[in-house]
DNA sequence: GCCAACGTTGGC
DNA sequence: GCCAACGTTGGC
């Protein structure tokens, strides 16, 4: 069995509930990520995210919205065990321990940014033209990205 | 299966 | 705080 090839992702969290620094601040490095409860987001973490991946981590919601920093994919998809907790913000009475509607993944701090890079500035830039992101009205907050769109970002860091 | 009403996301 | 663009829900 060929190895799979690497893949490439967008993740949005508001800094304000869970941001890059909350991240990087956590003892494992390590978080799991909870609350998604949009079925296509799901299916790419379900079916498409393997341990190794890439993430660019994303501040939505924030002054300036952008990319933050990076991360990768440090377990794959299991149960989101928010979802069965009454108690839980994202408390889905639908989703049952057997059959599980949601999922979720664990995400590994990787490096943050030494500046934001504000969705302003990566609007401009001509090669990114066709990121899911940029799109007009996008707000799925998982998204595949292509490598091409990932490494023109990360060179933009570095600048 | 259609679609109106409603709720949410997220930039501005 | 506004509102456009979606996604979901539920009546029919």
């Amino acid at each position: 069995m060929a190895k799979e090839a690497k893949k490439y992702w967008l993740m949005k969290s508001e800094p304000n509930c869970y941001s890059i620094d909350d991240l990087a601040a956590e003892k494992t490095k390590t978080t799991h990520w909870d609350g998604v409860r949009n079925y296509q987001a799901r299916n790419f973490m379900r079916d498409d995210m393997k341990k190794g991946d890439e993430v660019l981590f994303y501040h939505s919601n924030a002054k300036p919205p952008g990319v933050a920093g990076l991360a990768t994919i440090s377990k794959e998809s299991y149960p989101d065990f928010t979802a069965f907790d009454p108690n839980e913000m994202h408390y889905d009475p639908k989703s049952k321990q057997e059959s599980p509607t949601w999922m979720m993944v664990d995400v590994k701090f990787k490096k943050k940014f030494k500046r934001l890079i504000p969705l302003e500035e990566l609007r401009q830039v001509k090669s990114l033209d066709g990121m899911e992101l940029l799109r007009k009205g996008s707000r799925l907050s998982i998204q595949p990205v292509s490598k091409k769109h990932f490494e023109t970002i990360v060179k933009l860091a570095s600048e």
